[in-house]
DNA sequence: GCCAACGTTGGC
DNA sequence: GCCAACGTTGGC
């Protein structure tokens, strides 16, 4: 079992939405490492804390809930469409360059654990989120950090 | 294979 | 909205 944490702008997939949709596809994800651990290291049932980037003064930045990874690695299909943002003009059906998985909703946090919660606590020292410059959207996490985030900061 | 130029991310 | 940090591209 491994943990994660992923990233999105609120205004752009939030976890209500999630929370709404229940399950989706964890599409747009243009950076090679992010694609590898989705790829290579994610396993169905991984738990993820669902952070949201950019915030502003109502919705800080900060980690908002929990997911599951809901799926095996699976081609992301915005790729191939010329409509979509993320449209890979580069990328051929029968070998897709952008994979993602499935993310399921578990558990939206009473009251979110904002960035510079995670940057001021000792406890979550060498979490990748506070490393200056980690533009990285996901990242692995150690049980005892996810832990500690989901069983006392949230609470 | 180096590295400058470019585009993007994301905290502030 | 600014801009520093970063990943990617492409010329050489």
């Amino acid at each position: 079992m491994k943990y994660w944490l992923i990233k999105s702008e609120s205004s752009c997939y939030s976890i209500d939405d999630l929370k709404h949709d229940k399950k989706t596809a964890w599409t747009g994800v243009r950076n090679f490492q992010a694609r590898n651990f989705m790829r290579d290291e994610m396993n169905i049932g991984d738990l993820v804390l669902f952070y949201h980037s950019n915030g502003d003064k109502q919705n800080p930045t900060g980690v908002y809930g929990i997911a599951k990874v809901a799926s095996k690695p699976i081609p992301d299909m915005t790729q191939f469409d010329r409509k979509d943002d993320h449209y890979d003009p580069k990328s051929q059906k029968d070998a897709p360059t952008w994979i993602c998985v499935e993310m399921a909703f578990l558990e939206k946090f009473t009251h979110p654990v904002t960035l510079p919660e995670i940057k001021f606590d000792p406890k979550l020292e060498g979490m990748l989120v506070r490393t200056q410059g980690s533009r990285l959207s996901i990242q692995p996490v150690s049980e005892k950090h996810f832990r500690y985030i989901r069983e006392q900061l949230s609470k």
